[in-house]
RNA sequence: GGCGGGGUAGCCAAGUGGUAAGGCACGGCUCUGCAAAAGCUGCAUUCGUCGGUUCGAUUCCGACCCUCGCCUCCA
């Protein structure tokens, strides 16, 4: 059964086959945070879903090489650098560390590389430099340096290879920036922006005089580095389509410096936004979560990425804290099952059982499908607990069970408790209390005493085999 | 204006040319001292509207309505 996947270039689903003749290796790249402010869970679906994506790989036996820049020089970094009068390296740190300390609350697995764009900078001129010397460049009276669409078309290059635009309808923005007045044409992208006294103290020397990069280059420059000319897996949030990743192809392929019949990058996947009240969740309209703001309100991080996980990645996803809070009571459900899988499994151990692989990867091998993924999820913990309420579960079937859950769950990255938590001393002994209470038939002390457990987190289930403690 | 997504039960969300996954919520039941918790179970003759193709359409085609995104920094 072969994966599957949606692919930008071609708006069309198409089988998956590395570029590596052994078809085993694979370059993932994903365009990660600008480092100027705390990313929002809109930022998190995107980051979520190339989790996803190169687990999803794993599972299928690639070896995954997955990148991930890290946005740290550029306009808005820099005029708060300026407003903050820090070093840039200062201010960015910051952000840098909380986003990854969030990536981590949400179990994204750390990328095997995240390069820093400021640390790649004279990667980034001699691209530019390659690219002047092709004639797909030209350097303006000010020092900037700026892509010529018109070169690069002449040259055989295809300019509009995901947005599929008609050069006669780009229209050129409302204002052309203080800093970008000397392009050639409106549509034309700068490779390197001269210095301007705005800048401050964030500029680089270069064959052009000082100035910084523009920001397309840094992911051609750091990708086409880490993972070569031509690499798999291209993946971003939908808004990078135009014009970023249609600039990252046009510098990339005007480099030349793909063999012969090969692009840049093989397939783009682009994950849709994340909506609050039907409406894209962004910093400019205010209506966004981040996740500390969702940890504050108790919720945990595996609760965030189960919701961030529960649509399909190329739809919209509302988001809201009616589903957060769903999204607790689907864990709890799973949480339950598992844990009562694993007393019938006790210590026996047992190959997982077939029939949930099956229906898991046919879900996922088809470009993704998450959710269908999660329904043959739920269909199976139905039928587990089925046996489990009949008593008809053997050791051997729970720990085959349990054996499949843990290779699905490696592909999800679900934390789940592996074990019932010890109770403090505390409330083991208020337990005993209670116990002896309802034994008394003093059913409104045991009560007292069951709220007073409860106002301390611990939920009391009684069962035929007496009392049960559970957290929360 | 150009380009591209959507409109499926109270909410979220899959899906298919042959008669609607899953989750949450809600109702019923089991268990229980009562509960709680948990489990089981029920819950869309219907898929934005109107036409067309078809033996048959939610699924294909056309028109229309509504909505969102990109075209400017943006996951």
């Amino acid at each position: 059964m072969g994966l599957r996947l949606f692919n930008t270039l071609s708006r069309a689903v198409q089988d998956f086959a590395p570029l590596d003749p052994a078809g085993k290796q694979v370059g993932l790249y994903c365009c990660g945070p600008t480092v100027h402010d705390s990313a929002h869970i809109g930022n998190f679906r995107t980051f979520v879903f190339a989790d996803l994506v190169r687990r999803h790989l794993e599972f299928k036996g690639y070896a995954v090489t997955h990148v991930m820049n890290v946005t740290d020089v550029e306009d808005k970094i820099i005029a708060r650098v300026r407003a903050a009068g820090l070093p840039l390296g200062d201010y960015t740190a910051g952000y840098e560390t909380a986003f990854f300390e969030d990536a981590r609350a949400l179990n994204c697995l750390p990328p095997h590389h995240t390069p820093r764009a400021t640390g790649h900078i004279g990667e980034m001129i001699a691209l530019i430099e390659q690219l002047l010397a092709r004639g797909m460049a030209y350097r303006a009276p000010d020092g900037s340096v700026y892509f010529s669409i018109e070169k690069y078309r002449a040259g055989g290059g295809r300019y509009g290879q995901l947005v599929h635009l008609k050069s006669e309808e780009l229209r050129p923005g409302e204002r052309v920036r203080h800093d970008e007045y000397a392009k050639e044409s409106a549509a034309d992208f700068a490779l390197w922006k001269a210095r301007v006294a705005e800048d401050g103290a964030v500029f680089w020397p270069s064959p052009w005089g000082e100035g910084r990069p523009g920001w397309h280059i840094e992911c051609s420059a750091m990708s086409m580095k880490l993972l070569g000319p031509s690499f798999d897996l291209h993946l971003g949030g939908e808004d990078l389509i135009f014009p970023h990743h249609e600039d990252e192809i046009a510098q990339s392929e005007g480099a030349g410096l793909q063999a012969a019949g090969q692009r840049f990058v093989r397939h783009w996947l682009h994950c849709a936004h994340l909506l609050v009240d039907g409406k894209k969740m962004s910093k400019s309209l205010g209506n966004f979560f981040t996740l500390r703001d969702l940890l504050a309100k108790g919720y945990s991080g595996r609760e965030i990425r189960y919701s961030l996980l529960q649509a399909h990645y190329r739809e919209p996803f509302n988001f809201t804290l009616d589903g957060l809070d769903g999204a607790r009571s689907a864990l709890a459900r799973l949480d339950e099952c598992l844990t009562r899988l694993r007393e019938v499994a006790g210590d026996t151990t047992e190959g997982p059982d077939p029939a949930l692989l099956r229906t898991f990867t046919e879900g996922l091998d088809d470009d993704l499908n998450v959710s269908a993924a999660w329904g043959a999820i739920f269909e199976w913990v139905r039928q587990v607990n089925r046996s489990l309420a009949a008593g008809t579960l053997a050791p051997r079937s729970a720990a085959a069970a349990l054996a499949a859950w843990e290779e699905v769950n490696a592909v999800l990255g679900i934390e789940t408790a592996t074990s019932r938590q010890a109770a403090p001393a505390e409330i083991q002994n208020l337990l005993t209390e209670r116990e002896s209470a309802r034994r008394a038939k003093d059913f409104k002390r045991a009560d007292l005493l069951r709220n007073a457990l409860k106002a301390k987190g611990w939920l009391v289930e009684d069962t035929p085999k007496g009392p049960k403690l559970k957290p929360r």
